[in-house]
DNA sequence: CTAATAGTGTCTGTTAGACACTATCTA
DNA sequence: TAGATAGTGTCTAACAGACACTATTAG
């Protein structure tokens, strides 16, 4: 392991003698879409900005990776602050955004994570100090027009409490080989998100739709025993519309186990299940 | 637009007081996973390094994003330089790996693009002034074992020129709720490859394998226009098997629009196609 | 004619959507 | 008993895998 390169050096004396410092580097955050189910809802936690860039807007609960911080520990991080609970919360990497002037600071390179927790993990997330307010937003998605040229679509944001409706049109048009995507703030709304997050929101609940169906990603959003009516009802928030109970539950049984366990509500006591991530399709898919 | 903030800053006087010289700060770079199908085989590029760390490793092309370069120039900058070519090449971003200590130099975030060229695109990618070798290596994966625990997986990277065999052992587990996966050179091969490019390695393939039959992403790696057994060819050299002619011809032709024209190569004229990403599962899939 | 490539037809088991139905518990 | 929740059974159309078959061209 005392490889040499072409001056002669060590692995030791090449580290010695690098230098960066001489370039301009660009800063990197995280970025969190922190996701819930909460009345047959799906949910997302923004924060609203306090100071500049972006002042009054919406935006995804983040902020800086430390120069000696790993990524997911930034993001357990900033989960920890947003969400008051160090137990494990679900997450996972969606995508980076680096476009050079998304941020009038200074170059921020953001990576978005995509986490999930169930409603009860939930201790009533407050405005950090760089926000001034936090809310949940409900999330949804509908096509307006689809057709061989391209698809339009509508993401709606909405917050009751503080009467905030934010609504956004993407549209997907073929592109050579691929789907061109772009999203624009759709009326003169009373609020909107800051830079690109947009984007964000509009991949993952995209992501998310696909993957509730042929994925157990939305155990993420569970207890780890549930009732069968539990698992369709966060079934149903996330794709946004009612399915057969009949299918659901046909289907739904390949990835359980049951605990023997029963839970009553109103009604018919129900059984209990547990998920096993082995039983479902994660392994053949993504 | 004059918003003040709590200290009576406008934007402008905000920016200009901002100083993030202060912290240490990542570098940021891209790599490329380059693949092209050639003789039937799925096929990447890597060059070897010529300098620490990682001296004569095998590693994925890439380098430093500027300061002002928007993530996806830089790519299309390697590629340019990888290639030769300067036409679209089809690229999307696959992953970011951010662990602190994946880099001795300095902390180094970075973004992993996928990117996919028809052979008669490349002009020979030679050896960049940081590598001593470039070559394209067989890819290949195949499970080993899979039971309710987990799944265990070979990846394999052969370059037949050069001799030159690396063998990955790849284990996925259950963990909770989702898939915890790890990557270990399998034996004492007379290569590796540097860093933990072996990670975004086995990511592009579970993503091009998985995608090959759902979407359209093997046209980027096929002209314009095609015969329906050219098409067939790149498709079992990405899932690395046969696959039955009549269903496949069957099923691909729903994203498929015929030109009229015919081409022939021996026996019968075959007609040629071309793909149109609207009729293919894109917009419903991810 | 044969060899080589291109392309089709059909059977069958599995799956997915639609929908009608039964079961258990409380008040 | 009604009302609420839990859970089942069945029909059918679409789809996917297996596999046998026909078509066109060169020599």
């Amino acid at each position: 392991m005392t490889a040499i390169n072409e001056k002669g050096q060590t692995l030791e004396e090449f580290l010695a003698s690098y230098d960066d410092s001489i370039y301009r580097h660009p800063s990197n955050t995280v970025d969190m879409i922190l996701m819930t189910v909460s009345e047959g809802k799906l949910k997302l936690l923004l924060v609203k900005r306090r100071d500049h860039p972006f002042i009054h807007d919406w935006a995804l609960p983040g902020g800086f990776i430390n120069f000696n911080e790993d990524m997911e520990a930034a993001v357990r991080r900033e989960l920890e602050e947003e969400t008051h609970i160090t137990s494990d919360t679900y997450f996972h990497q969606l995508y980076t955004f680096g476009n050079k002037d998304r941020d009038p600071r200074t170059r921020i390179i953001t990576t978005v994570y995509l986490s999930m927790t169930p409603e009860e993990n939930i201790r009533n997330a407050k405005a950090q100090d760089d926000a001034e307010d936090a809310g949940w937003f409900t999330l949804s998605k509908n096509t307006i027009s689809s057709d061989n040229e391209g698809r339009r679509s509508l993401v709606t944001l909405d917050e009751d409490e503080r009467g905030i409706h934010m609504e956004y049109l993407i549209e997907d048009s073929a592109m050579g080989n691929y789907i061109a995507t772009t999203s624009s703030l759709r009326d003169t709304s009373n609020a909107k998100l800051a830079a690109d997050h947009i984007k964000a929101v509009n991949m993952a609940l995209d992501q998310v739709q696909h993957r509730a169906a042929s994925t157990g990603i939305l155990f993420n959003l569970l207890p780890k025993e549930c009732t069968l009516r539990e698992i369709q009802n966060v079934y149903e928030a996330i794709i946004g519309h009612k399915t057969d109970t009949g299918n659901f539950r046909r289907d739904i049984k390949k990835m359980l186990v049951p605990t023997g366990k029963t839970r009553k509500i109103a009604g018919k006591q129900a059984a209990l299940y547990r998920f096993n991530p082995m039983y479902s399709y994660l392994m053949e898919n993504l």
